[in-house]
DNA sequence: CTAAAACCTGACACTGACGTCAGAGGCAAG
DNA sequence: CTTGCCTCTGACGTCAGTGTCAGGTTTTAG
């Protein structure tokens, strides 16, 4: 398939699939004109790409844990499962911060609800 | 106290501090030469607005929801409420996605560490 | 009083993942 | 053949938070 249907498929831009590309992400094999070419293969691979910039891995650190999902075996060196583990964990530190983040947010959402009530209703507590 | 012991205080740079006050988010009493003087108060307010650039607010998005902290009462306008809970939302949302990723990449480790075990030891599996 | 340290404004640099535009070539359908 | 859509490379624009530098004033310590 070529990059525009890459692109519908995997919801991304033309424009992403090049930068991946040109960042050593993503490989294409080149019709004689020039045009790239891509497989089902390639589906996946952006999509899982694209998972791991959601996670907040950079193009170099994507780079690095790419060989795991590569050869499902091989030894995939040492460092891609490194680094992979790593990011694993960094990803773990980043949801208990956020959920510590979004209960301080309840907190507030909380207090705020709260004070709007005893405006509302100065002798009764916790209205529906 | 001044900019600088804010910054401490708070684990951000001065320059940060600055480029807070020119979007809005922090305010200060200015000494009749024009130094920045904060109380208390900002320190929290600056470890506030570190946590939700950290958990993926743009400075227009900390802005509307800074009421709901401002005044634990008053009339934090519902737009501020209404904004806190969407963003609380969005956080929620997030969180899930990245449960997900770990997952995903959770497989993708266990993955690597089994096609490694029957590399060493053909024979048996599931070692420590 | 003096030197060091902190502060001021203003402005430009940077990073990273794209958007977007220009100018040119490729390809299927009528 | 030509019309229209897709693709190519290359390059500059964007956004947002922050680093950093310049040139000057203020505060603090000795």
């Amino acid at each position: 398939m070529r990059i525009g249907e890459l692109a519908d498929r995997a919801g991304v831009s033309v424009r992403s699939l090049r930068y991946y590309e040109e960042q050593g992400l993503l490989t294409s094999t080149r019709s004689p004109s020039g045009q790239r070419h891509y497989t089902e293969i390639e589906v996946e691979r952006v999509i899982f790409i694209q998972r791991m910039y959601a996670a907040g891995l950079s193009s170099r650190t994507i780079i690095e844990v790419l060989p795991c999902t590569d050869a499902p075996s091989e030894e995939n060196s040492d460092a891609a499962l490194e680094r992979l583990v790593l990011e694993r964990d960094r990803i773990t530190d980043h949801i208990n911060d956020l959920v510590q983040t979004r209960d301080a947010l309840d907190g507030l959402i909380g207090m705020n609800r709260a004070h709007r009530a005893t405006l509302s209703e100065p002798a009764t507590s916790l209205r529906s």
